[in-house]
DNA sequence: ATAAACAAGACTATTTTGGTCCTATTTAAT
DNA sequence: ATTAAATAGGACCAAAATAGTCTTGTTTAT
């Protein structure tokens, strides 16, 4: 299915929830775990896929735990699902190299698909998140 | 990862034949399959569930196939996904019931995207690939 | 009747995802 | 110095989703 997978949301309910606290103040995984109840060993494996993007620093040691390393407002979801899922295609065409690429009639239009969809990732940012005019009208929409 | 699965790109490639054939002329899941390098089993399962959907029709018996049921004008990515994949959806809420749904500061601004990128996807339709002003233009994008 | 096609469901194999565990390192506090 | 609380990272396993096969049945032109 075409969805984004359990770690990017885990990754996001993270992020938004230190984007909750005052400035710049450390949380642990420890904390993100019990607040988002999630495995902590989990939550620990994404924020350090975040951290080494740099979306969130990491403190060392006791005491220690994670921050946002920008501004919420600089953070954009393309970032956030690239440092958990890697690269984002919409079909893995030079994985185990594909035979049809020469002829292949529909790569072209499906690259300029993904760009697109890259590119509307790119201006979501984390900050839209908190906003949350909380949309519970869940309608069914397709 | 974020992807369109494999059967909905063999359907793509499906439909693209289809569409590149003379008005009406009723093609074989055997010559579909071979023409694009699929097996007929496979693209047979794919076939049916786009019958199911009535974006082709089937003639049954002995010089039977498939045509395209729409112009191809009027087949959009976002049918074809929905028929093959089924519904899309950026996170499972409801699968498994969901124990953060309640308190969830992510669904609602989640929710948003999703129908944005299904919107966009409506917008393109299957004509799109057979204009396929060859972008062999591979940048890497990201 | 026969053969060529679609229809549909059960089944299997493979790959990806989700999740755990273990060991090492860093550092504040005592 | 020692301890405890934290991150870092890799190996590993389990579960789920995806990809692909097989078998049986139905339709219909010849
Ligand atoms: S068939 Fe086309 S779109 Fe699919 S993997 Fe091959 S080149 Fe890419
Ligand atoms: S945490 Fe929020 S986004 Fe994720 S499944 Fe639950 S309700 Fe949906």
């Amino acid at each position: 299915m075409f969805k984004l997978n359990k770690k990017t949301e885990y990754g996001l309910l993270a992020l938004q929830y230190m984007s909750s606290l005052q400035d710049d103040q450390v949380t642990t995984a420890r904390e993100i775990a019990e607040k988002n109840d999630i495995s902590l060993a989990l939550v620990s494996k994404i924020l350090q896929k975040l951290a080494q993007k740099k979306l969130v620093r990491s403190v060392q040691g006791a005491k220690g735990g994670y921050v946002l390393a920008k501004n919420s407002t600089n953070i954009s979801l393309a970032e956030i699902v690239q440092a958990i899922e890697g690269p984002i295609y919409i079909f893995d065409c030079q994985k185990n190299r594909c035979t049809r690429i020469q002829a292949c009639s529909i790569k072209g239009q499906l690259n300029a698909v993904a760009y697109k969809m890259i590119d509307y990732f790119k201006t979501i940012k984390l900050s839209d998140f908190s906003t949350e005019i909380s949309k519970n009208k869940q309608e069914s929409f397709q």
